[in-house]
DNA sequence: TGTTAGCAGTCGAAAGGCAAGAGTGCTAAC
DNA sequence: GTTAGCACTCTTGCCTTTCGACTGCTAACA
């Protein structure tokens, strides 16, 4: 099942030239990038066995060859065990000034540089995990019997959302829960509060109640019932050549339009720190192509970044930024200290 | 420059023809459709003369009449004059039992319910405008020098900011301020803030900065610059067939993907009810037109909400659920009881 | 003067045919 | 195992023809 050197010298050349050109690609023209002397007649026999591998196809017999999935995936491997290109995103490192920004406006801009950079549409995922590490709730009275939670992290205020809160309990009970919720919740992670099973007794029990709906909002983020889709260039889809056909760009624009379905596809790999999934079988559909990776801002995990893109992508271009942006918002190249989080880093 | 009755019957028959087929309307088709007898001849010789007023144009000699913008206009015309029709839209009036919901939710469900009534694509865009009414400031310290202001109102929360505050300042300042701010903020709009140029002197006056700072804030939602835009049911788009060509796909697309340039278009018609802008002349590119509402949570003003699709448009059916939105999310067709906000409906 | 039937004329869309070009597979020779 | 040469296939573009849909015009009629 092995290649042969050859056959791989010309098959990566090909899925190069194909990513670029979006024609089939002939075998004069591999002669011409070969370098070394060799014919035409040659590389025809070698394309004609590489075919019969399932690696090419061609769409006429008088046409020249394309990459199959098999061949994308293959060049793919070569390309995530080669080094990264060392690629300098503008505009990214303007952000790491600020330590407490609003999370939302962060990501939006990431995914703005994404996708300017790769010329491909991009997407990340906010994922509620139980991994995010709390660093304060502030609960916050607003109504009778309603109460605004607050919930900081590292990383910035993640949300706020409303609960129902007992009525008339003085005006001492929301400053007093206040103080009880952050010696349970404070400095943890939503994973380590569900798996320490904190004894409540005493006094504390009459805020048990406060203590079980705020679970219950952390474990809803969790859930990735909330996750927060962002998509930024759309319309850069229109600069490749397989979405002119009518067909195409219309499943690519309701693959983004459906958002709860487009997040969960994002985060369907795990914990992979950067995932590549080409068509079908990873169940996109209409010859479509993504690639993840974690994402995290200043140690703390946020979810998922991405691209999305036609099956042929340049997947290397696409994979340095991604590693690039991984980088930089990991914190793990900047001086800057880091309290608590955990760094992670591929090198 | 006035109409014959017939004339005008002819017109507006071709128009919903066309709005209906998106083909090209023959002198055959409208006899069919008038009802009384009358000869295809004279309807041609009274459509030649339609196309003489501006009214129509024939794509080529042998093909129907389509109508122009000026008859999309003068259709409109009569829609927004006549009676609406009455429109059930199922689903939104579950958002109305909690009065306190994030305001966010509410809007990207209200944007999906009017996309998915309408089959067009829906956009709405939170204007913060200097007409909210606060009812409280809520200041929150989240680090040393760092806090978290959150401008409440009627019809939610509207959006947390991180404000810098001076550090050093002893325990009870964060509360201090609070109340100080609140003192001069709740109940009122930016608006009446603005101009009732308060005067601050004394004990108050070590808070000023905090105060000029959320004022600032205010005032940066009112600019317009932070407008929130929402877009749903991009794909519906593709189910006319005025964007089966790649072009005009291309550009919806990237008009929408510009939200701030959106969000500026959306609001440009300044405080008209409902609002029909139909091609070029008013700002949009490639035929295209777009009925934007004002939008309302409970008597407080939120932004706009509209509809944007192909200048054939369904104006009748878009117009009438837009209507029927607004009268819904006013309050006034509910019993519940307003507390402080003006009411405003059109009938 | 307005309305109508009839007819010639125009133009687009679809279908068919032809030529050019691109690229292959095969064969035979090295 | 490699290569040159050649026949073969299939797409693409272009032109022509045909068909059909509508119109505008004209002449007759109320």
């Amino acid at each position: 099942m092995d290649l042969s050197s050859r056959k791989r010298k010309i098959l990566g050349l090909l899925v190069e030239r194909y990513i670029k050109t979006a024609e089939p690609v002939s075998s004069s023209e591999i002669k011409e990038l070969y370098g070394e002397e060799i014919s035409s007649a040659t590389i025809r026999s070698e394309l004609a066995s590489l075919e019969e591998l399932g690696y090419l196809v061609q769409p006429h017999v008088s046409a020249g060859r394309i990459p199959t999935e098999l061949a994308y995936k293959l060049y793919v491997e070569n390309v995530l065990a080669g080094e990264k290109k060392e690629i300098e995103v503008a505009g990214v490192r303007d952000y790491l000034g600020k330590k407490i920004v609003e999370i939302e406006d962060v990501v939006r801009n990431t995914a703005r540089v994404i996708s300017d950079a790769t010329n491909y549409t991009s997407v990340i995922v906010i994922k509620n995990t139980d991994e995010i590490r709390i660093r304060e709730v502030k609960i916050v009275e607003v109504d009778a019997g309603k109460a605004l939670v607050i919930i900081m992290t590292d990383s910035g205020v993640i949300k706020d959302n409303i609960i129902d809160i007992p009525v008339n309990m003085g005006s001492g009970y929301v400053g007093a829960a206040n103080n009880v919720v952050n010696d349970l919740f404070s400095g943890r992670t939503l994973k380590e509060i569900k798996s320490q099973n904190m004894n409540i007794d005493g006094e504390m029990l009459q805020y048990h109640d406060i203590f079980d709906k705020i679970v219950n909002l952390l474990e809803e983020y969790a859930s990735g019932r909330q996750d927060k889709v962002f998509v930024e260039g759309t319309s850069k889809m229109f600069d490749h050549p397989e979405f002119s056909e009518i067909g195409n760009a219309k499943d690519f624009i309701k693959l983004l339009d459906e958002k709860e379905k487009l997040g969960k596809l994002m985060t369907t790999d795990g914990d992979i720190e950067l995932s590549v999934r080409i068509g079908k079988p990873d169940g996109l559909d209409g010859n479509c192509s993504m690639v993840t990776a974690r994402y995290s801002i200043g140690g703390a995990e946020i979810g998922k970044a991405g691209v999305i893109g036609p099956e042929r992508m340049d997947y290397d271009k696409v994979v340095s930024v991604l590693h690039y942006i991984q980088k930089v918002f990991s914190g793990s190249d900047d001086k800057k200290e880091n309290s608590n989080g955990e760094i992670r880093t591929r090198d």
